[in-house]
DNA sequence: TATCTAATTAGATATTTATTAAATTAGATT
DNA sequence: AATCTAATTTAATAAATATCTAATTAGATA
């Protein structure tokens, strides 16, 4: 499975040069030369590593004239900090007496999918907790196609479909790493990422 | 600061071998023989790979004769896993308005602790609320000594000083990565890995 | 003590990777 | 068109690392 992209993305973090570059551009976008300099290291080494960190979608870039300007993709940082954890505890787990909180889940799963949409399947209103909310989030965001990727627009008039707040449902995706964005261009992230009831406490 | 444990730790998992050794072993405890086979590797390229492992604290290791049985050391690679976004992150944000929101966190830090404190510091209840209920598990950890090794026997009595379940209390101060433990002994997490209320939401 | 077993070490090899200097490219600006 | 600037590519080198085989060690067991 995506053991392959665990280790790029580990791989990518495992250099302490590539781990300053992102500390800085924390506090904002730099372009090469700044980086190098501040870095003491070559333009050409710089390049290197950007290479490495757009591949593990770290990092965007953005043109100005002729100076490129790096910045972080915040939302892949965190969603792939817990991927790792989440492959290595996938498997296993099942031993303890997990199995009936997760028919438990089940149950207040269909519940809530129940309570909160109407019969045509409109979100009534959005539930308080937490818990319920993933379950809401999940159920909608479950009906878009991975791999597919989708515009701001199409992405609002398909929430639109749901109920009429597209724009706080549209964060909430984010917010709990059902989708990314990057460039202004969404797309599923793996349910592997999906902040998950069991992780929350 | 860490910046070389938090390399070193991306270091150890930037290996698929090493990640499905862990994937094996969250399933419960192997000796390297048995890992060798399930790898297709030798015992030597094993024992190469546990040495990593252990240097970041991933794994502990326990000898029956002359067999040694490697098993995850779980909450290792919990605190870890959001270190780097806590050192890529933290100095940057201030920029944004964040500074209103810390602000209006101490007014509800002191309005807690005034609330579900006694006069002579004991915990009345702990909160329902989670945002709340960290800031009491922050306020009761904060008591005992950075570096300080703690048997669980002591780490009871320090709880009932505040409250009779000390049993929640301790299981809370680990799930929430307040502590960490080793073989029985508990020790305190710096708090840039305590979870905190921001990154929550 | 001699033998057996699991693990480690030592040494060798092949691969990956971080880095640089020098050449090249992409894109303004004059 | 000529020039300037920032970034990238190329080629080379040095260091790190994953893996193996063979030798050695640590610790039972006979």
């Amino acid at each position: 499975m995506q053991l392959d992209k665990v280790v790029a993305y580990h791989k990518a973090l495992a250099d302490a040069t590539r781990i300053k570059m992102l500390i800085m551009l924390a506090e904002g976008e730099l372009n090469g030369q700044l980086l190098a300099e501040k870095l003491g290291v070559t333009p050409a080494t710089i390049t290197h590593h950007a290479t490495k960190l757009r591949e593990a979608s770290l990092i965007n870039e953005r043109r100005d004239k002729n100076t490129i300007y790096f910045s972080l993709n915040d939302y892949f940082i965190k969603s792939n900090a817990n991927a790792a954890e989440q492959l290595i505890y996938r498997n296993a787990g099942k031993e303890r007496g997990m199995d009936h909180m997760e028919e438990s889940y089940e149950r207040l799963k269909i519940a809530v999918i129940k309570n909160f949409f109407t019969a045509d399947g409109k979100l009534k209103h959005m539930p308080v907790q937490l818990k319920k909310k993933l379950i809401v989030l999940q159920h909608i965001v479950s009906r878009l196609t991975r791999g597919q990727r989708y515009t701001e627009k199409e992405i609002n008039q398909f929430i639109k479909g749901f109920h009429d707040d597209f724009a706080t449902i549209r964060r909430e995706f984010i917010m709990h790493q059902l989708m990314f964005r990057e460039n202004g261009i969404y797309e599923l992230n793996p349910p592997e990422l999906w902040t998950k009831w069991e992780t929350l406490a």
